[in-house]
DNA sequence: AGAAATAGAGTGATCGCTCGCTCTATACCT
DNA sequence: AGGTATAGAGCGAGCGATCACTCTATTTCT
């Protein structure tokens, strides 16, 4: 295992544990069992770490959500199956409090704000890739706010656990189902189900 | 003005502008206008401040979703309405970046993470009490996962604005509808949907 | 005058980070 | 092979800044 690659654990492990403003150097260091001034040989600076460690996180969730490798061959009911596998990976409490941690930061670093505003503009994408031949004829405004709907509540299934350690993932999943099938249904059919 | 008010409002801007930690005890005094001394005559401690924002901005959130006065007269019509009708205030940012602030505390302040979950248990069973009567039938199951869902996604249009400022709150109100009215309906309808 | 409100310099702790040092392994010379 | 020079991984005491908080002095009311 590289240095990097211990510095970034010990980091990971220290945000879960306390935020990204508690999780000091020093205690990072001592989690990585390395010295301060060995640790600043290798990352310029605390803000390096946490960039390095959201990077690294952010790709990590994009593997699992939306591999690009079978992008073009995903239609909507294998996405949806995909979303409700993934969603015990989301609800673990730990991956849950790292996302939170990063999220809170980007509230505050304009550096790690633009990397989520990357990400984001990824996953939208991804999205917009799959479901396209799906809903032509929809109006634009419509399948936007489809999209972000959809990352809404991706985003909100990625921190739940955060607050919420204990939740049952079959009982979300049930819900979640219910919102993600209505959202990827063409219009039509889901007007005239809404009105009923 | 009440002093306590002066110092929450103070505090609210500083917290707002850069987050629980970096909103010290000097910048929330020079920017209520008052003294150190003085404001630690009025609140025990930082974390005291911290509390008493969260249950303020708490109570703001919980009357402008669920009023308790209308809480028996709401169906599941006119909760939509409340619903959409709430999104603009949601999306404002100053509202999400403080809601993004006390999430962020939660996970670190075992008080602060304690008076989330009240909330949370509050608004469960608001949106229990109005559901109920549609919902004879359903599996328990199916309306706790529900619940939770409409749970998670109000959560995520509270702190969507923390990091999109920008967005348009027609069009997210567009696709939120969507989502809102599949998880709203009973559970015929919605299945007999799904598989279409 | 006495009480209450207000002020802000001071305290000890802790932060991110620096810098001069040690130690070890390899390269080079004889 | 055996001795010496060199490189760079690793170390941790210490620096200046800043934190939450205290304490005493002063002003403002009654």
């Amino acid at each position: 295992m590289s240095r990097k690659t211990q510095i970034l654990d010990a980091a990971r492990a220290c945000v879960i544990a306390e935020g990204v403003h508690a999780a000091t150097i020093s205690r990072i260091c001592a989690q990585a069992s390395m010295s301060v001034g060995h640790v600043y040989k290798i990352f310029a600076s605390k803000e390096a770490i946490m960039i390095a460690l959201t990077e690294r996180d952010f790709e990590d969730f994009m593997l699992h959500i939306t591999h690009p490798d079978e992008l073009g061959k995903l239609d909507i009911d294998a996405l949806v199956d995909r979303y409700l596998n993934a969603v015990p990976w989301l609800l673990d409490f730990e991956r849950a409090a790292l996302a939170q941690a990063v999220l809170a930061e980007a509230a505050r670093n304009p550096r790690v704000a633009e990397l989520v505003a990357r990400v984001d503009d990824r996953f939208r994408d991804a999205l917009r890739t799959i479901v396209a031949p799906a809903f032509e004829g929809l109006a634009e405004r419509d399948i936007n706010g489809r999209i972000e709907t959809l990352l809404m509540m991706t985003r909100a299934l990625a921190l739940h656990a955060s607050t919420h350690p204990a939740s049952a993932p079959d009982m979300i999943a049930a819900g979640f189902e219910v919102a993600l099938r209505a959202l990827l249904s063409p219009a039509s059919l889901a007007a005239s189900c809404n009105r009923a």
